[in-house]
DNA sequence: AGGCTTTACG
DNA sequence: CGTA
DNA sequence: GCCT
């Protein structure tokens, strides 16, 4: 029942804000005509390319949407100086070392400033600095590049499948385990480890895979290191054998129990979720008794049917409130997955009138 | 040596 | 405090 | 604990 995850109600007039369209871009004064930029879509989308010569333009400076023979300066983001140059190989010019490669960085300090700086050396693509180990000639995992994972997560693309499933499965109960202990930072440091796993495009299979990656520490490598050479690490199958992990983990498998109720309750002697519910003495939240009344419910998976049907019973219900609204699915399924543990809905209300009470009216309605 | 997300709701 |  |  809980299982619709409706963001945000917004409003088409505020959604607009900052969308109005820049039509007459060649209008703009150029201030500095010996610089002619280019900027590079790849890695960058078409949306990001586009706001960013705008802004340029905005600035002054000239900046071509074509790789024309004009061009002085490219600007790429998040692409190697081998990248570019090989990018350039299939472009239609002749000699590209004509061309200053820079990185992204040199453009948004020039927006900065609001004139060109200088192209110094630390905005400047170069070989020796980007380029992967040129002594080890690596024949598998073409066009992979670790050096170029970033540690963040948001920077990093979302695979629909996870070649890692028994690494991050691994991590994930380490992350728990210090979740339950209350340990934030080890806990998240077991996270990003997971995550990052799960957005590799392949399987690791030796050690060697995630060199260079970030996130990557020593208990973390430990770990794979482990499950490389045994199917299962003797650290992970500890913790899922502890007295205490086992029962944070049923409790915290009801909805409206947190590690603090986990705490209290293992404190108390309680050890499974039926003990639990057995204990006529205990005071239980509006939640927590929604938790156990459905609990079946909610620990079962959401199919991509399911939240197709219950995508149209929600339109229904809303646009009895709002005829105009758009209910569009978002998370998970608007990825592709064919399954998923919620359903994300993105409700949208056209027109200047906002209805803060929507949630509310549907819910009731329900 | 500091940061590790942040905010709203019930 | 728990959920999202 | 890892990253900058």
């Amino acid at each position: 029942m809980d299982r619709f995850k409706a963001p945000a109600v917004i409003s088409q007039r505020k959604r607009q804000k900052g969308l109005h369209s820049p039509k007459l871009s060649c209008n703009y004064e150029i201030k500095f005509s010996n610089f002619v930029i280019f900027i590079m879509q790849r890695r960058m989308g078409m949306t990001r390319r586009t706001f960013l010569m705008e802004l340029g333009r905005r600035k002054g400076f000239r900046v071509e949407s074509e790789l024309s023979d004009s061009v002085t300066h490219i600007v790429a983001e998040n692409n190697t100086y081998l990248e570019v140059l090989d990018w350039l190989k299939g472009q239609a010019v002749g000699d590209s070392s004509r061309f200053e490669l820079l990185d992204i960085s040199w453009f948004t300090a020039c927006m900065e400033v609001g004139r060109p700086v200088d192209s110094e050396m630390k905005y400047r693509l170069m070989e020796q600095c980007q380029s992967p180990p040129l002594n080890t000639p690596e024949l598998e995992m073409p066009a992979f590049i670790a050096t170029k994972v970033s540690q963040y997560s948001c920077q990093r693309k979302t695979t629909l499948n996870n070649y890692n499933k028994k690494f991050t499965d691994a991590f994930e109960v380490m992350a728990e385990n210090y979740e339950f202990k209350e340990n934030e930072i080890l806990c998240l440091e077991f996270l990003r480890a997971a995550s990052l796993l799960k957005s590799l495009p392949f399987s690791v299979t030796r050690m060697k895979d995630i060199q260079g990656l970030p996130c990557m520490g020593d208990q973390v490598r430990d770990i794979i290191e482990e499950i490389i050479e045994e199917e299962e690490s003797s650290r992970v199958k500890e913790v899922l054998n502890d007295e205490r992990y086992k029962a944070f983990k049923q409790f915290t498998s009801v909805f409206g129990v947190g590690v603090k109720t986990s705490e209290k309750w293992y404190r108390m002697g309680l050890r499974t979720v039926e003990e639990v519910k057995a204990d006529k003495t205990l005071k239980l939240s509006k939640m927590q008794k929604a938790g156990f009344l459905y609990y079946e419910d909610l620990v079962s998976c959401v199919s991509k049917a399911e939240a197709d049907a219950v995508s149209l019973i929600v339109k229904n219900t809303v646009c009895t409130f709002l005829p105009d609204a758009l209910v569009t699915i978002t998370g998970g399924f608007r990825r592709g997955k064919n399954i998923g543990h919620d359903i994300d809905f993105l409700i949208t209300n056209p027109g200047p009138r906002e209805d803060d009470e929507l949630l509310h009216k549907v819910i009731d309605l329900w």
